[in-house]
DNA sequence: GGATAGAGGACTGAATCAGTCCTGTATACA
DNA sequence: TGTATACAGGACTGATTCAGTCCTCTATCC
């Protein structure tokens, strides 16, 4: 898996659809137009809006716009907006200072720092902007990485999700 | 978060180990070396068998060792076993064959499979040789990708966990 | 044939997640 | 200035997933 949750997948959704407009749009248009439920939409709007990402507008004729043009925001903003600091295990994560109680025997924490550190580059060069305009990214062919990972998804057919 | 399970946590802890030697080594002993209850390491081990990575030895005498030598193993391999294919959302997994309901909306599909991709890269460049040598590998400066990412960090700090 | 050790899967309590709802506050406009 | 609009913040709940355990069966060694 290594999955984001459904509401960062709905989070980069509606950071797109902002991306294509300059006006305030309320939580209410962009559920219709993502056909996202609207109290979710709304939950994740406020996420957006905390972190910085989005900015808000209260009252009438009010609503959401990005906070920067979308070319200055990186898919890592949205994707850590939801989810918090981006960190693959959790001795990875230099918010938490406490070394886990394996540290001393593991020691494979500088590997997954680097690992850590791969994923966040290849997210942040991704931006907004390109999220919206799809067509002109060049479509990645993904080379399986392992034979077992294949087999396994024959044996283990996975349930469709939104995205 | 973006988080791999505590179960693949353990399963790369046990196949480091695992990497330091030749003979078999039973799941009670590496249950023992590793801390991790055997009852889960027993777990881990049998769904990293029938994912090629370690191979087992009934029996008396038995145990797992691993199946190649840790130097032919990337990481990927191991977290696949545990989690399956490495996808961020189910619509860049190429298992799920029905397109999302959104598809025609989001459009998004392109660029979540080049991050996939990008992901998927940096994981199987690290081998369990090189887990197994963590001194080897050079301490990488994790630079946070985002100041709203440190603010949420602050904010909400996390419970520390085995890693 | 008995002891050892893995294979496979069922089961359970805990934790997390998705989604909803309610109350409060700020703003625009008549 | 009052009312409608729309966001802010957080509580709450049912569903789902996860971690961990346990049991029975099978293979291998001696």
């Amino acid at each position: 898996m290594l999955r984001i949750s459904k509401m960062t997948d709905y989070a980069v959704v509606i950071a797109t659809h902002l991306a294509g407009t300059d006006r305030p749009q309320a939580a209410r248009d962009l559920s219709v137009q993502t056909q996202i439920p609207e109290p979710t939409a709304s939950k994740v709007l406020k996420r957006l809006t905390r972190a910085g990402v989005v900015a808000s507008h209260r009252g009438a004729k009010g609503g959401y716009t990005l906070a920067r043009p979308p070319h200055q925001i990186g898919i890592h903003e949205v994707i850590e907006a939801l989810e918090g600091p981006i960190a693959v295990t959790e001795c990875s994560d230099e918010s938490s200072d406490s070394l886990c109680e394996y540290e001393t025997n593991c020691g494979v924490r500088a590997n997954w720092q680097r690992i850590n550190f791969a994923v966040q580059t290849a997210l942040s060069q991704i931006t907004l902007a390109d999220m919206a305009q799809p067509q002109l990214v060049e479509l990645v062919t993904i080379a399986r990485s392992s034979k077992e990972a294949d087999r396994r998804r024959l044996a283990d057919p996975q349930v469709p999700d939104l995205h």
